[in-house]
DNA sequence: GTCCAGGTTTTTA
DNA sequence: TAAAAACATGGA
């Protein structure tokens, strides 16, 4: 999948990767990307406080930005440096049934996102359905977010929310999590996480710092560390995680799947979600 | 109208 | 210490 990027100066890149937008983008790691077309091959999306368009060709993928942005951000973001054909195959090779969730969805990549950002967005979901955790993310930038382009907004930083009280920030209506969301707005803002440190922690004390904060327990802080702070051996276990583990891989742990064990999750959690004939 | 959601905290035994 | 209940809200 040659990557092109269409900037003002209509420069281009040509990366073949390994790369779909739909499933990337709509698999559950990340709230603010939509698609702008019936068939769901044009997506636009924020982050970063860059707003983006994509679009997928049948066989290349145009990114709509300049060629600074791109090198200078949007390429780490979707993690264009790694070699998630390697990856895939690997995890293909561990077991048939994983091999079958791999093929489901083999264009999935594991984002970098914000770290703030994952924090609040998977406080926000616990409890919670997809379309309604969208919802109250959209809110929270609307409200608190900066304008920066027609319609879109950035998401607010941990030093604003921070700044908040409890009754204020119910405007995006989320709920017994609006504590929770201060006490990790706290914990950012104020330095009590320290991330560049929990980026070069072992996991296990990521995870028990991370669990800290009020309202971030050990699901939260897996998803955390593997969106936000890209620990690729996380393995969050959510309620279709634990019936899909028990279904389909009852002879699995996730430290099975290697250091890549995230990405395995996000296959299997993906393909779960599109088959819930499964669990019945 | 009822059920329940990419969980976590608080209460209860 | 472990199990159960409470937690706000609204999409399905």
């Amino acid at each position: 999948m040659p990557i092109i990027v269409k900037g003002e100066k209509m420069s281009k890149t040509q990366i073949p990767l390994l790369f779909d937008l739909e499933e990337t983008l709509d698999c559950g790691q990340a709230f603010r990307w939509a698609p702008l077309d019936d068939e769901h091959t044009i997506w636009e999306g924020v982050a970063g406080g860059r707003y983006l368009k994509l679009e997928q060709l049948p066989d290349s993928l145009i990114f709509h930005c300049s060629k600074t942005d791109f090198d200078n951000f949007w390429h780490h973001y979707f993690d264009l440096s790694e070699d998630y054909e390697a990856k895939r195959a690997y995890l293909a090779s561990l077991s048939p049934a994983l091999k079958e969730a791999t093929e489901f969805a083999p264009g999935i990549r594991i984002l970098n996102q914000d770290p703030w950002e994952a924090t609040s967005s998977f406080i926000i979901s616990q409890n919670n359905h997809i379309p309604r955790i969208k919802g109250i993310i959209s809110r929270l930038c609307e409200s608190f977010g900066e304008l920066f382009e027609n319609r879109h907004y950035s998401f607010p930083s941990a030093e604003v929310i921070a700044a908040l009280g409890e009754e204020e920030l119910s405007v995006i209506r989320a709920g017994f999590r609006h504590r929770y969301i201060l006490s990790a707005a706290d914990y950012f803002a104020n330095g009590k996480i320290k991330i560049e440190r929990i980026k070069e922690m072992p996991i296990e004390d990521a995870r028990h710092e991370l669990m800290q904060i009020c309202g971030v327990g050990p699901k939260v802080a897996e998803c955390t560390l593997l969106f936000g702070f890209h620990k690729t051996e996380g393995f969050p276990m959510d309620t279709w995680m634990k019936k899909a583990m028990s279904t389909l891989f009852p002879d699995k742990q996730p430290a099975d799947f290697g250091k890549d064990a995230g990405l395995a999750q996000q296959y299997i959690f993906h393909y779960s979600r599109m088959h819930p004939e499964l669990f019945k």
